[in-house]
DNA sequence: GCAATGATACAG
DNA sequence: TGTATCATTGCT
């Protein structure tokens, strides 16, 4: 672990986020996802779908015919966002899991609105204009992968950023957090990834 | 059922 | 340099 990543994350989380897409994938469930939106304001979601993208041998990840441009950071250490766009029009989010040269994802399918941090800075702000200039609404259509980056505002930018606060978007690990319940069901949208469409690395709160 | 919309990967 | 494809969404 070089310096960078021994600061941005504990011992445990950078240990979990080093294993298999589809090790990490399950336990990001009923996770927390932070955003820090342009206004400043810390937004809270619950993980509730996501997809494992489990390195070279998986037809239907992008790192499967190698490095790219657009899937380097897959083949870096763990704990990274991986962002790309997809149809010309939805941005996907991916924390890149597994170690460096391994390229592993988890592809982020739906999240849930917890809340609104409440900072001593911004508690006045918040309580007297209704959560500043992000939308409310928009906040509660979270399933779908182009629809959570859309309310989200998680565009290229963040691709090859940390998931660290510093970059406006991190996890917030609970490792003490009893398991959820969740189904496993086969991952969306890969028809043409032969054996490998069936697997049932998409992971689901019930 | 299918159009939108543009970056990407790969063929030639 | 051309073009088929795409880890999706929303409208008909």
């Amino acid at each position: 672990m070089n310096d960078m990543l021994k600061t941005s994350f504990s011992k445990e989380v950078y240990d979990l986020f080093n294993q298999p897409a589809d090790v990490v994938a399950p336990k990001l469930l009923g996770q927390h996802l932070l955003r820090r939106f342009p206004d400043g304001q810390v937004g809270r979601f619950l993980i509730s779908e996501v997809e494992a993208y489990v390195g070279q041998e998986d037809k239907a990840c992008h790192a499967h015919r190698g490095k790219t441009p657009r899937n380097v950071v897959m083949f870096g250490p763990a704990g990274f966002w991986y962002v790309y766009l997809i149809y010309g029009m939805y941005w996907m989010l991916n924390l890149v899991t597994s170690p460096k040269d391994d390229p592993h994802a988890v592809l982020f399918r739906g999240l849930k609105f917890v809340s609104w941090e409440q900072t001593s800075v911004d508690v006045d702000r918040v309580s007297s204009s209704n959560a500043g200039s992000v939308s409310q609404k928009a906040l509660k259509n979270l399933d779908g992968p182009g629809k959570l980056t859309r309310a989200l505002m998680i565009n290229k930018d963040l691709n090859g950023q940390l998931a660290s606060p510093v970059s406006g978007l991190w996890l917030e690990i609970d490792l003490n957090k009893p398991a959820p319940s969740f189904e496993k069901l086969p991952r969306v949208g890969i028809d043409y990834a032969d054996k490998w469409k069936d697997k049932l690395l998409r992971f689901r709160l019930l």
